[in-house]
DNA sequence: CGTTGATCTGAACAGGCGTTCAATTATGCT
DNA sequence: AGCATAATTGAACGCCTGTTCAGATCAACG
């Protein structure tokens, strides 16, 4: 009853699988989800249109899947960091990971934040739970501070939101080679953090 | 040789420009720039898509016009407020007005932040002139008060990026009648605002 | 009231869209 | 070598795209 054995599971979709997720990553960022046709696609990675469907049900899922992908890198690398004790080092290394990560992924940011209109509700709403749970890290953060009496923030959800938004802000600007290194950056957007609130 | 006056210029332009206007920024900013066709915009007018063209030469003319207009007006409200002598009122009454402005404009915010690559490379210059002049001004305030030696920045100008980011911030989670009032949000933004500048 | 010209319609243009699928090719196994 | 099947092609489906334009419509003026 042993069938034989065929062709092992995706040897070729082992290459042209991340080749998809990589052209839809680029072409995406560069002129916006709406803009770009599967065709499009399909040029960059050398293939005819109806063969990224071996590699996705439909457009709108390959989207959702670089946000998905996007998202969980982000939750477990700052997971690896652990958090430190002290609420003061603890913002300060958020702060340094979080423009580092996305300084790094310049492209999937981008999209994170752009492109979440074209999402189906059910994906939208997976996208918003993972980046409410990397949202809330910050305000335990925020709030150990309060409860140790070093940070003076009235509103820790709000402060968290105001936070986040001026640390992608980078993103929009910075660019490697320029007047400031990313340190001094890091260091720069520290030094605000950390006033912002202090007690 | 007085020949006969015709028809008023824009008899009924007065009337269907504004409403293309108002059609076009509605749908923009719900689905995107790319997303929309002319055909959705000239049915939400209730015209037919030819008779958009006697309103703009082309839709991405008409993206530019939204987008220029709200940054003309965002600059002509903000020189009638004037600017306070002092540092510390002057910031804190940029961005009182900051949030004001934005919140009783989502859409026209939206568009300008999500569809600049949607602009020729010309008409980017211009928006992009508008706002480096809007930043410019708070630079201009953060650089006075580190004159006057009552604020502390190392850099004005990640300065004003960095704060002008935050502030943006608010409009992607700040919903009327929800657990804050706008004068509460101010407060709460005017409170980071202040400490992560102060000397 | 008749003329004038702004405004609008409706059709056409040439092309692109996401997606499906039978047929073909390529691959790795026995 | 031969087979099972993954991977890909290429054509087709029905529909939508921005823009143009000749002709119809309309409102206000002399």
């Amino acid at each position: 009853m042993l069938r034989p054995m065929a062709r092992t599971q995706g040897s070729h979709s082992g290459i042209t699988g991340p080749k998809v997720r990589e052209a839809a990553l680029k072409l995406f960022a560069d002129k916006g989800f709406a803009a770009v046709s599967m065709r499009q696609i399909a040029a960059e990675v050398g293939v005819q249109a109806g063969a990224l469907y071996n590699y996705t049900p439909d457009k709108q899922t390959l989207l959702f899947d670089l946000m998905k992908t996007h998202l969980e890198d982000l939750l477990a690398a700052q997971e690896a960091e652990g958090t430190r004790e002290m609420p003061f080092p603890a913002l300060r290394e958020f702060t340094r990971f979080h423009i580092n990560f996305h300084n790094e992924r310049p492209e999937e940011v981008f999209i994170a934040y752009m492109e979440l209109r074209n999402l189906s509700p059910e994906n939208f709403g997976v996208i918003e739970t993972l980046r409410r749970t990397y949202e809330r890290r910050l305000e335990d953060i925020l709030q150990r501070g309060i409860d140790k009496g070093v940070f003076a923030i009235a509103d820790t959800r709000i402060a968290a939101m105001a936070l986040i938004a001026m640390l992608n802000g980078v993103n929009t600007w910075f660019r490697e080679g320029g007047r400031l290194s990313l340190a001094e950056v890091q260091e720069l957007y520290w030094d605000m953090v950390r006033k912002s609130v202090a007690a």
